[in-house]
DNA sequence: TTTTTTGTTGATTGACGAGTCAATAAACTT
DNA sequence: AAGTTTATTGACTCGTCAATCAACAAAAAA
């Protein structure tokens, strides 16, 4: 039965699997064969493809990453204004892709494995800077200097605004955290004016 | 050489010592024979006293939420007024106590526990309600009805405020914490006012 | 003084799970 | 046709670890 040109298949696949089984446990714990039954295919072939566990799961990690910058770089090129360019980013970061279930637990437990693996870390750091500078380059034409304490709280209330997502019951809901945001955007744009 | 009432002093050391390797390996995988060890004892002894390994992560949570709940509590018998209320609470929150690596690292693991364990989604639950009851009795004389939204984004941002502490190198700096805090806290009473 | 309660541990059990291997098979190359 | 590469898996190895047990010791109760 091989068809050739299984690879990429098979790593998204396991990528999504990954994902899917770290969100739904809620934990780190998932063993290779859950993923692998999830994918649809053996535990060898898993391993196969990825080495290891912790290449599924850095695999995985990027997965989210680079799905989240896709969509808040396209919601940028949408935007004119600093004041429109800073609502699409938050509009991205809670948007129904970003902001469901399976990616908010699988997100939380990726902060766990940046504890422990390096590489793991360093995604998290790029996401980090990544954000960091989208909201800098808003932020310093509306407020000048007080950009930067502004950046890192925004930073800081967006992941906790994800953190508190995990423990909530309930179907998501992005429309508020986004309006949560604004509002303490809103207040430090008022007081900047002021 | 059993001198008796030894429970409750095995029990405090094997409580300090889960928190202690949580934090230090960042990871809810660490074994009962790692914190027995840490704790000076058996890891026979560990279960005899805590039958087992989830039970000493439920007592570590509850030990590390009754030290945060105590420290609230005094610093705010000292503070008059809702705004000195809302400051005692947020440096309490970031006291090198509290705000300290093993102790944050501890934390998010237990945000992951809570996933799984009900009992451990149930005192993060606690914590949740006690926090933003305190926040609101400050806020709500300063700012009316929008004390409930303002509770919500202070608490969010709080937890954003740990949750970026596991991942920063370097010594934790609470006092620049409480300042972004604060800083939320000062745009949204200064646009209630406007 | 016997018995019970409390403290304590080394050794063992039993389960589970990551990663490897050998084998099988289809497709491509020469 | 023979050889190579890619796909695929069942079975196995090897380690780890939570939890239990049997046994010993000392204090307290009877």
């Amino acid at each position: 039965m091989p068809k050739l040109g299984m690879e990429p298949i098979r790593k998204e696949a396991l990528v999504k699997a990954t994902i899917l089984e770290i969100g739904r446990t809620g934990s780190l714990d998932v063993t290779v064969s859950q993923i692998a039954k999830r994918a649809g295919m053996s535990s060898a072939l898993a391993h196969h493809y990825f080495g290891s566990k912790e290449g599924m799961f850095l695999a995985a990690m990027r997965h989210i990453l680079t799905l989240y910058g896709a969509e808040v770089r396209g919601a940028l090129v949408m935007a004119h204004g600093p004041k429109a360019r800073l609502e699409a980013i938050l509009r991205a970061s809670f948007s129904p892709a970003n902001f469901r279930r399976e990616a908010v637990g699988a997100w939380l437990n990726f902060w766990v494995l940046a504890q422990t693996v390096p590489e793991a870390r360093r995604l998290l750091a790029i996401y980090q800077g990544r954000l960091r500078s989208n909201l800098l380059a808003c932020l310093r034409p509306m407020m000048g200097p007080k950009a930067e304490e502004v950046a890192r709280g925004l930073g800081a209330l967006i992941d906790g605004l994800y953190l508190r997502e995990v423990l909530k019951s309930g179907p998501p809901d992005g429309a508020a955290a986004v309006r949560v945001a604004l509002d303490y955007l809103d207040s430090q744009t008022a007081k900047g004016r002021a």
